[in-house]
DNA sequence: ACCTCATGTGTAACCGATTACACAATTGCT
DNA sequence: AGCAATTGTGTAATCGGTTACACATGAGGT
């Protein structure tokens, strides 16, 4: 390895001289910043980040916790949050926490240890509830370290936040859902342990509720948000002698369960059943599969994320900000029921 | 921040002591421990990792380059390798450069300033063609850090890699068209200036030679591994006069393109064409979507990598290792055209 | 009683950078 | 000509850890 120290002897300057040419700081002559310049090229000396770190007392590195990284959810939103990182020059350590609350913990302290310059954090635990959740919010705060929550809402949380319009999104499902002619409708709700599982229920009976129409205690269906078992409770749906006019299925691995066990009984989305998801499944569009749902720019919301978090860096002191990512719905013809 | 020296301080100890207890080193005597752990936990002292970085001259990073975050196969395989950094204390860094060289070019750069442990690389840029890709390898080289190379081929490149079985997988499909009664092939190949474009395309072609096909040269579409591309050839294939009794299509995002294009002129996969592709969409069989396919287990060709990775690590004058990830071939009824 | 060795702890150099401070040389202004 | 301000460079302390080495103590063996 090449060293600062290396360097300067090679140009015979001292260190602080090469330094300076560096950073780009203090006065250095013409003539003499050409020379070190052309050795550093010469001999390909790139600085250590961690003596950098060490000295300067900061990193360019952030810290990015998320619970599923194979879902493409959550890769288009590290798609946003790299394209943004890349901007700044920034390095993002990436943590999957596969929605492990053991995981998490390793993950958040060997963050702590890195001095990141902030954190993204899309939590698996609701931090005010359990103990090793609180535990985890301990180490957060102590680090004192920018931190905005990506997605998923908790209680008793103050960071930064990019949230979803959870509410009001299902509501507008429950909406559409009515106005496509569905009058009895089911829903395959997320994890209620979760506040943003009871928001989108809530927020899809308010819709109804306006509408006129109830949601009947067993057209609930109580998930996590997890294919296995939305498939599980979609079977269970659909095999009763009654069937809904349509059904809310509360994010995109819940549709994907449901699809699959509609699929498996012949049952017909857009013509035997009315379907609606939450979260956008791209690649139904793409091969004309009829899927309606309310989404969200999930690449954007990254970005928009990160670009919090570089904000709030900057800026400690501002009162804390929460963006509420807006939904858009998308009608392709799944929430009907023509028959 | 709370330091080793406010520790030690408070422990009425040296920081030498401190640090013998945290790395479990050396003599300690038991009071003394048990003193100093109390005070790290009372004060939640954890050590920086750029000091301990820099006076142990490692770190315990792993950089990861890849082209595409969002595509399902690289989020499978960052699954795994997050799995094995996780089970090794490893923190992933990592940068997804959207197949754009200028990216993978910072992305190298800003690694190379980390001295992470070492790096899992899949290039977007031939290595050995473009001066860009020289300049890179360069940068690597000098690094002196163990790399392994995923997925992505080229020629020049003389670390570890974990490829697939471009060649063979290929090779099968060609022949499992066969025995489905395709007798006249097409192919949209992927980027045929690189090496995996080219293995795949002269696999197919090989194993049509044996069983005696030709493969024409007008039913050669050269694609570039992107939907788009792949839309745009399986368009212009679909809407000639005649079509072929089966196509393959390189990669998943080819597959995509075709299966749209097929959707929209609504030509029948299985039925009024033959089609296979490389690489699994998992999505599909979940909705019993028909695609047959060559795949590979993706989240574990990472772990495999990672694993590689460690050994390289702890043997750093091993022989180089080539793992070529073995496929399956997935018959699920869209290889056989039966009108 | 003496020596050896295991145990326990502290001192201080070191890792590779940054930067406050000191100092010299040159420039510009009256 | 005299003095302040600007320019250019080096010395050395510092960031937060690790670790070689020195040293002290006590146990065990003869």
């Amino acid at each position: 390895m090449i060293t600062i120290k290396k360097v300067a002897q090679l140009a015979g300057v001292s260190t602080a001289t090469v330094s300076r040419v560096i950073n780009n700081s203090g006065y250095v002559n013409g003539k003499t910043r050409d020379t070190v310049e052309s050795i550093m090229r010469e001999y390909h000396y790139v600085p250590l980040d961690s003596a950098v770190n060490l000295s300067k007392q900061e990193s360019s590195t952030i810290g990015i916790v998320i619970p599923e990284i194979d879902n493409v959810f959550y890769s288009e939103i590290l798609h946003g949050i790299s394209e943004v990182a890349d901007e700044n020059g920034l390095s993002p350590i990436i943590f999957d926490t596969q929605n492990n609350a053991e995981k998490e913990a390793r993950a958040l302290r060997l963050i702590s240890r890195q001095r990141v310059r902030g954190l993204l954090l899309a939590p698996a635990v609701d931090y005010a509830k359990t103990s090793l959740g609180k535990e985890l919010k301990d180490i957060l705060t102590d680090l004192q370290i920018p931190v905005v929550i990506v997605d998923r809402e908790a209680d008793g949380i103050s960071w930064d936040s990019v949230f979803y319009q959870n509410y009001e999104s299902s509501f507008a499902v429950a909406e559409a859902l009515y106005h496509a002619g569905g009058r009895r409708m089911a829903v395959i709700t997320g994890d209620l342990k979760l506040k943003i599982g009871r928001d989108r229920l809530n927020g899809f009976a308010a819709g109804l509720k306006l509408t006129g129409l109830k949601l009947r205690k067993d057209d609930i269906y109580e998930g996590n948000f997890l294919e296995p078992m939305a498939y599980e409770l979609s079977r269970k749906m659909l095999m009763k002698r009654s069937l809904p006019d349509a059904v809310y299925t509360c994010n995109n691995r819940t549709s994907l369960g449901f699809l699959k066990a509609a699929g498996e009984l012949g049952i017909q989305v857009g013509k035997d059943i009315g379907l609606m998801g939450n979260d956008s499944l791209r690649i139904l569009d793409e091969l004309g599969i009829p899927f309606s749902c309310a989404y969200r720019d999930t690449a954007e919301m990254g970005r928009i994320a990160l670009r919090l978090l570089l904000k709030r860096i900057d800026h400690p002191d501002d009162p804390r900000e929460i963006y509420r990512m807006p939904f858009s719905i998308a009608l392709r013809g799944s929430e009907k029921k023509l028959s």
